[in-house]
DNA sequence: GACTCCAAACTTGTCGTACAACTATGTAAC
DNA sequence: GTTACATAGTTGTACGACAAGTTTGGAGTC
């Protein structure tokens, strides 16, 4: 291995853990052809000293990848890129549910796929859309009032809006993000005060009033900027609480 | 197990390690019911024991059952059983019928993607992203130059944006596309005489390094500009290919 | 020279121990 | 009753050792 290969490992910033990190520098590095299919992959020693963690690490991360079917070991002659490590579906694994830096990943991917689909659905909603969007709506105020949290309602209007589009990539690629934004695992971490919770209560109708209000009027460069502030505060607020816990 | 039963396995290369059985067995337990959503695996000491292994194999069996979403853990507590280990997927499937049309479906999700993929790698890209990035452009230019369509090329250049995000969903997402992305099957209804073509490869490679400037730059605004540009006049291309050929 | 055989080196697979980091729980002190 | 802390239990990480599979190169034979 030369000093250029030792220097890709050299680089990945502190996390979760150690297993993470180093399965998440793997998985770029194929996924970016910096490693091609059938390829072989540096030695578990190799990477041991490249990366300065021990063998016990190297071995489970390898495991990730190999059940993630990026690669295929075999004993006495090493690792190797699979063949097809372009999967031709996508899917979200909940790799670390308590790691709030994965949810702020998919937070990203949503705010490209939700702004252009507000702005889409501005401009072709069909008065159907706009009912359901109001009984979604409904249904997340209420559960609000209740005193939960509207996770799974506050979902559901997301969905609404991407159906709106009457692209239906759209809302089949939304589907895939239900895996992670389901927030009860950390839940019991956000743990607010009833003046907290009211407050976020007003803010979530707020946001979610206005995303709706542009959507129905027609207004596409509304509901872009509406939707891109909910979803900003959004990570805002969950990059809060990770470092609140950190 | 017998020879003779090994000899059926041997077609394909499935390893007997105690690994993957003991991965196996978790998994079957999982999906059988016997261990139940949100419930507590038991302890990895409690799995060596009644199995025998030693806990580097539990561990790296544990590892994979992680890495197919199926448990999560945390240090200090233990394994849990995640709440929806069926994970949805999404995929593109191409339909030739209506070819054109899902491609310009696609097109509109793409520029959702994209947009926001570009302005992100504006911010974000490395120096080896700048390099990957420029050797993507050089080659689409080589292919250009050389009477191509340079189709390949293209995809390969978008690719390493969504890559220089540094957030990798984006580019496990933009593979997905691929599949209906590579021209092959309408390339031969686009017939360009010498000009056309010639003008078509003017624009496409200054579409392009306008985009590679930009996000090389860091400027983030312009990147998502000179990406939306880009991106609609393929999409407008594709629907006067289709008015064409109706 | 060409071939066979085998020993050595290398790599992954498995085992064992030890300690660090984190969590929950119960107990003592206030 | 509440807080602080000690403790036990669990996962995360490190290190060393040997087993098992693969390749390579040299010794020996024809």
């Amino acid at each position: 291995m030369t000093d250029k290969d030792n220097a890709v490992f050299n680089t990945f910033q502190q996390a979760p853990n150690l297993r993470s990190n180093l399965a998440d520098m793997l998985t770029a590095r194929i996924e970016s052809g910096d490693l091609k299919p059938g390829q072989r992959l540096p030695t578990e020693q190799a990477i041991m000293t490249a990366t300065g963690v021990s063998r016990t690490i190297v071995r489970e991360a390898l495991a990730t990848l190999r059940a993630k079917g990026l690669i295929t070991t075999r004993q006495g002659l090493g690792a190797f890129v699979s063949n097809d490590p372009t999967p031709r579906s996508f899917s979200i694994i909940p790799n670390d549910l308590q790691s709030i830096d994965e949810v702020l990943r998919v937070l990203e991917l949503r705010m490209g796929v939700e702004c252009e689909a507000a702005g889409l659905a501005a401009l072709r909603r069909t008065q159907e859309d706009i009912d359901r969007m109001q009984d979604r709506l409904d249904d997340l105020d209420k559960a609000l009032e209740e005193g939960g949290y509207g996770a799974q309602e506050d979902y559901a209007f997301h969905r609404s809006i991407l159906v709106a589009t009457q692209n239906s990539y759209y809302g089949r690629l939304f589907d895939t993000f239900g895996n992670i934004m389901v927030p009860r695992q950390w839940a019991r971490l956000d743990k607010m005060t009833a003046a907290e919770r009211k407050r976020h209560a007003a803010r979530m109708r707020r946001e979610h009033h206005a995303i709706f209000t542009a959507i129905r009027d027609g207004e596409e460069a509304a509901a872009r900027r509406a939707i891109r502030t909910h979803l900003s505060k959004s990570a805002a607020r969950f990059e809060e609480l990770r470092d609140a816990t950190a």
